[in-house]
RNA sequence: GGGCCCUUCGUCUAUCGGUUAGGACGUCAGGUUUUCAACCUGAAAAGAGGGGUUCGACUCCCCUAGGGCCUGCCA
């Protein structure tokens, strides 16, 4: 039977879930998930300055937002200090690490000296009999070999080989005791059974170094999969003058966790033509090997267009809830009222809302409060010779109908109405339309009349039916 | 400076040596239309440059140019 597969999340706790680490934390879920295996949650704070709560809750929500869950209660690698150092000092006992006592200003001189040189970088003590040591505060150097290559087999890269020397020793237990990200990296992935790490390729580099590590503890090395990172629209390194950088942004933007999941999964990965995947299908035909090479832009548009479809495939109520938060002013949301007339307009506001934002300016229609100010522009079917007497009579005659229970009623009976009368829609439609809409965008009249509901609907023909003002 | 990665329409991408280089977003032009969208049809739009290998290169190799990542007792 094949290895259950494990692939993880490990972001550093930053405040927020950034839209890349977004993005592979879904191929790793997907990869995952797809396979009957486990997803785990790591957060990177081994670095005590970032370690705090605060700053781990946004990824969460980030994450639970995306729909992607985890298995276990998330790992603080902080809390897993100890094993760390449990793992250099069992290095220092296997001799694939030893006791550098540089002090750090020593190290950064040496290492511009090597630099300038051009030859590796190298602490004196690396080869000093370990039974000299004098008694001050010593750092734990990881033994890299000196001379070959390290090769990696990246599951997105392919194999990418690094030549040793420029590889140098590196600090794995600090002289105080914590450990650096590279070797916790290793013994956390190692411990947790991870079996592939997907991650972004900004750590390309580091897979040779943390290869070298597995290989000295004789732990099998997992899968690498280092997965291009997402640049700016301008082809940048993406950053805040971008916009949006956590997914919290483009919640608040009124993205769909949906549509910007979908966007992400097509940006840097393809499967022949599909565009768009929902989550069932992603989870049926995500694989690693279609993960592209080349950094991908951000796109808008595009996120747009995707995030369209999936407010279309909203249910009314739900589309009424979820864009309830972008209505009003301070966020005051929709009165009851409101919130009717929304449900009741919503195949045509969720065919005008790329995101839930665009909502409120789909339905300025229906939130215009009577008398309902009509632009002069917009007015001028009003002005006609008999148009007000027109309104009137369509008043009487829908104050009659019985047909408020649909638009398409509502509409047939708007056209039985012109055809009594011998008149062409165009002499009744501009006029209704200006007393119901004030010119403003919304959909047939029909409709139109059915969303804003009989009350309101006759009391905007009554208001702009009525005599004008001396 | 050194190591590594990347390079097909404006953007996301298909192509796994032989195609009129396909699709999507965006753009433009029509159509539909009682407003605005949506929608439908069509169009313009690409293999960074230079060398090879091959009967034949977008596809394989090398060089150049451009972009990116790493080069910490950060992660």
């Amino acid at each position: 039977m094949p290895q259950k597969i494990v692939t993880r999340f490990a972001p550093s706790p930053t405040g927020y879930l950034h839209i890349g680490g977004a993005r592979t934390a879904l191929f790793s879920w997907l990869y995952a998930r797809g396979r009957g295996g486990r997803f785990l949650l790591r957060i990177e704070d081994t670095d005590r300055a970032r370690h705090n709560e605060a700053a781990v809750q946004p990824i969460v929500d980030g994450l639970a937002w995306l729909g992607l869950d985890w298995d276990e209660a998330p790992i603080s690698q902080y809390e897993r200090r100890g094993r760390h150092a449990e793992v250099a000092h069992e290095l220092l006992k296997r001799g694939g690490a030893y006791r550098c006592f540089m002090t750090p200003e020593e190290t950064d001189a040496a290492r511009e000296r090597a630099r300038e040189a051009k030859i590796r970088f190298e602490s004196p003590w690396r080869d000093a009999d370990p039974t000299t040591a004098p008694d001050k505060p010593f750092a734990i150097r990881f033994n890299a070999p000196q001379a070959g290559e390290t090769v990696v087999h990246d599951a997105v890269q392919g194999e990418v080989r690094f030549p040793n020397p420029a590889l140098d020793d590196l600090i794995i237990l600090r002289s105080d005791g914590a450990p650096t990200y590279n070797l916790a990296v290793v013994v956390d992935d190692h411990d947790m059974g991870v079996t592939h790490v997907i991650r972004g390729d900004d750590h390309l580099n580091n897979a040779a170094r943390q290869k070298q590590i597995y290989e000295a503890m004789g732990w099998a090395v997992p899968v690498f999969a280092h997965v291009p990172l997402i640049h700016g629209p301008d082809g940048a390194k993406l950053s805040k003058r971008h916009g949006a950088m956590g997914v919290e942004a483009y919640a608040a933007d009124g993205y769909l966790p949906e549509g910007l999941a979908n966007y992400l999964l097509r940006l840097g990965w393809s499967h022949g033509d599909e565009e768009i995947i929902a989550r069932d299908r992603a989870l049926e035909i995500f694989d690693i090997s279609g993960i592209n090479r080349a950094p991908s832009r951000l796109d808008f548009d595009k996120l747009r267009h995707v995030n369209a479809h999936y407010v279309r495939l909203l249910s009314d109520d739900a589309f009424v809830e979820k864009s309830a938060q972008f209505f009003g002013s301070a966020g005051t949301g929709p009165d009851a009222a409101q919130r009717a007339m929304i449900r009741r307009g919503a195949a045509f506001l969720k065919d005008r809302s790329a995101t839930l934002k665009d909502a409120p300016e789909a339905a300025a229609f229906l939130m215009l409060r009577r008398p309902i100010d009509i632009p002069a522009k917009a007015a001028k079917p009003l002005g006609k010779e008999g148009a007000r007497a027109l309104l009137n009579d369509v008043a009487a005659m829908l104050a009659d109908s019985d047909s408020w229970a649909g638009g398409d009623h509502l509409e047939t009976g708007l056209k039985t109405f012109a055809e009594k009368r011998n008149l062409g829609f165009g002499q009744l439609g501009p006029a209704l339309r200006a007393a119901l809409t004030a010119g403003l965008p919304a959909p047939s009249l029909g409709e139109t009349l059915f969303a804003l509901g009989r009350e309101e609907s006759l009391g905007r023909i009554a208001d702009a039916s009525a005599p004008a003002k001396p």
